[in-house]
DNA sequence: CAAGGCGATTAGAATCATTCTAATTTGCTG
DNA sequence: CAGCAAATTAGAATGATTCTAATCGCCTTG
């Protein structure tokens, strides 16, 4: 089956696998990702990673900065922007970029995952897609029966280098300092 | 299989069918749905389509911009945007969202589909996923073999309306002039 | 315990895509 | 040709994110 996470009232939740020991590990994931990058961890950055791992709805930079402000008023945006693009860089944090408002970022389940994303309320969930789900058809349609949202939107981007690039930095290993590189995260 | 656009060298493209009255159908299509909407097809937005249809790099809306200046030197960028706004709503267009660079618009597919998105260049390429593959297994695998591409992020999200924002606009709907609506597009 | 050093942090400025605003122009329709 | 609504414009406003340069805090070493 395909679920979405719900209220108490629902059932199956998607994010955390079961709901115990399961934020320890990951934060001790996240920690020593950190540590094996030589970055020290603050007790902003510790701060940090609790308020991530605490909130079920996808916070935005924003909202990460006050949740880390509640316990240490003096922590700058700036600071979390910084932790948040280490956490990028390590992959142990997903960004869920919008163009039109802030990004959202999800801890909880680092690597791709589909999401739903409720365009009036703004709410991001996570999605469960199962492997052994009856028919593919129309995925649309497939989600919206499975999950109660009324979807009308798939997004679905592969990010990776191309090609040519690949070959372009193949060369540039050779002699070093070459061509310009522009890119997306 | 599962391909992408591809120099000339290359196979089979995904965008366009195939490579002839294409153009023209398509062209028609947006035109109708502009009129079907009540708006006016003014030389400045006819050329606006011609260019978004014309290009095969899913243009910025800046790119669009001297697309279109290039014949009318006086438009504004908000014509472009105010345009490219309308061919959102009526699905004629489909915009790839960046937070750190200008969004990417696709008029030549509007409908959902997976994109290939070069995180050094900058390209963006459609993408044909073929239901009749072999192996399922890992997609980032299965598409960067597929494609030649070197993937290594999936971005999967479904937009739509999650129930609780269903039953409050049917509620909405009763008495009129309800609550807030805030939300992606 | 002092000095040095280096990463972390800060406030605020800068950037940049996008949206908004208010005024002007354009192109009908009668 | 008058009148009107939609289209268009320049420029200001917004808002998320990034950058900068200065300060701070902490750890190590002498």
């Amino acid at each position: 089956m395909l679920t979405a996470d719900r209220k108490p009232s629902q059932a199956q939740t998607a994010s955390p696998p079961s709901g115990e020991a399961w934020f320890g590990s990951r934060l001790s994931e996240m920690q020593d990702a950190l540590r094996d990058k030589g970055v020290a961890i603050t007790r902003k950055r510790a701060k940090l990673l609790e308020v991530l791992l605490s909130s079920d709805r996808h916070p935005s930079a924003a909202e990460i900065h006050q949740g880390v402000r509640a316990f240490y008023p003096e922590t700058s945006l700036a600071t979390i922007y910084n932790t948040l693009d280490i956490l990028k860089e390590t992959g142990q944090v997903l960004e869920i970029e919008f163009s039109a408002s802030a990004n959202r970022y999800d801890g909880r389940i680092p690597d791709s995952h589909p999401h739903l994303i409720c365009v009036k309320c703004e709410k991001v969930e996570d999605m469960d897609d199962d492997p052994d789900a009856p028919a593919p058809s129309d995925p649309l349609a497939r989600v919206s029966q499975a999950t109660g949202y009324h979807i009308t939107r798939l997004r679905a981007d592969y990010y990776g280098t191309c090609p040519a690039c690949l070959s372009a930095s193949r060369a540039a290993a050779a002699l070093p300092d070459a061509s310009p590189e522009r890119g997306f995260a």
